[in-house]
DNA sequence: CGGATATCAGGCGTACTGAGATTG
DNA sequence: CCAATCTCAGTAAGCCTGATATCC
């Protein structure tokens, strides 16, 4: 009858799958959360910082630098676009294409993101030193850019 | 004309959170479809663990003990019971519980699922050193403590 | 009575798939 | 003809809430 110990066995307590997806779990929840108070979402500021960081570009072309699906993008380039901070113009240049830009709204949204972020990262990361912070970090992107590679 | 250089916004890039989530999508996406190979999913393996290492508990207690929402609970338990990988049965000591058994069965498909999912992180983990793998699942291990403690 | 258990119904954001229409 | 782009419809697992009935 709830005994102290419920403690996870061990199988799972050590399986990187799992501690991986459970840690992302609480730190999805966290940006949420804390994104959801500044009426965003993690699409929108993806979106914004590509668009900021790299310019004017096609949804498709967007897709593909912050790792979203291509339905996602539209949804998203729709809501951003109801706010404002964005806006969608046909590509004269290639009409299959809409080219998406950042509007001075969009930027300023982008940068109260920024600040938000990076005390939610300070959250996540608030039981790890620097330098073990780091340590994540670099072994974290090596498994990306691994898992990126080869579809 | 999708340039060959489609790269992530740095911002993106090393944000500890969204590295997380990504690649957590990755492994899920792994273990997902690797399970699903031998008919699973991860909330069976979670369970049929959880019950051969710590024995025949209530559906609230195999909840707590693998981080599981006591709906999904019932919804898997449901679908072991089908499988004949559990047993359901009521509690006589207290008869609001059901105590869930793991069976002859569910033990050989639980040994099955094991080696399945070892040779699963080692794909996720493939481009990481042993130190490195005991590296990152000590970090995370901490993190995830951390984060299931105070709600 | 309060507190715990099991169950059901359903929502919600994320990830993804398929199909269609248009254009290069 | 084939390939790429945009859009919409819909699927699926995971995570979570609320309500209800039962029992301690």
């Amino acid at each position: 009858m709830a005994s102290a110990f419920e403690d996870t066995p061990a199988r799972l307590r050590a399986l990187p799958s799992r501690l991986l997806t459970q840690v992302a779990t609480h730190a999805q929840r966290l940006v949420t959360q804390g994104l959801a108070g500044a009426d965003a979402r993690r699409y929108h500021y993806a979106l914004l910082a590509t668009l900021e960081e790299f310019g004017p570009a096609s949804q498709a072309v967007l897709g593909r630098r912050c790792g979203m699906d291509r339905s996602d993008v539209v949804a998203t380039v729709n809501e951003l676009a109801q706010r404002e901070m964005v806006r969608r113009t046909p590509d004269p240049e290639d009409r299959r294409r809409n080219v998406v830009t950042i509007t001075e709204a969009g930027i300023q949204a982008l940068h109260q993101l920024d600040e938000l972020l990076e005390s939610l990262q300070d959250e996540l990361l608030a039981p790890l030193s620097t330098e073990e912070r780091d340590q994540l970090v670099l072994l974290l992107a090596r498994l990306l850019e691994h898992h990126s590679r080869a579809p």
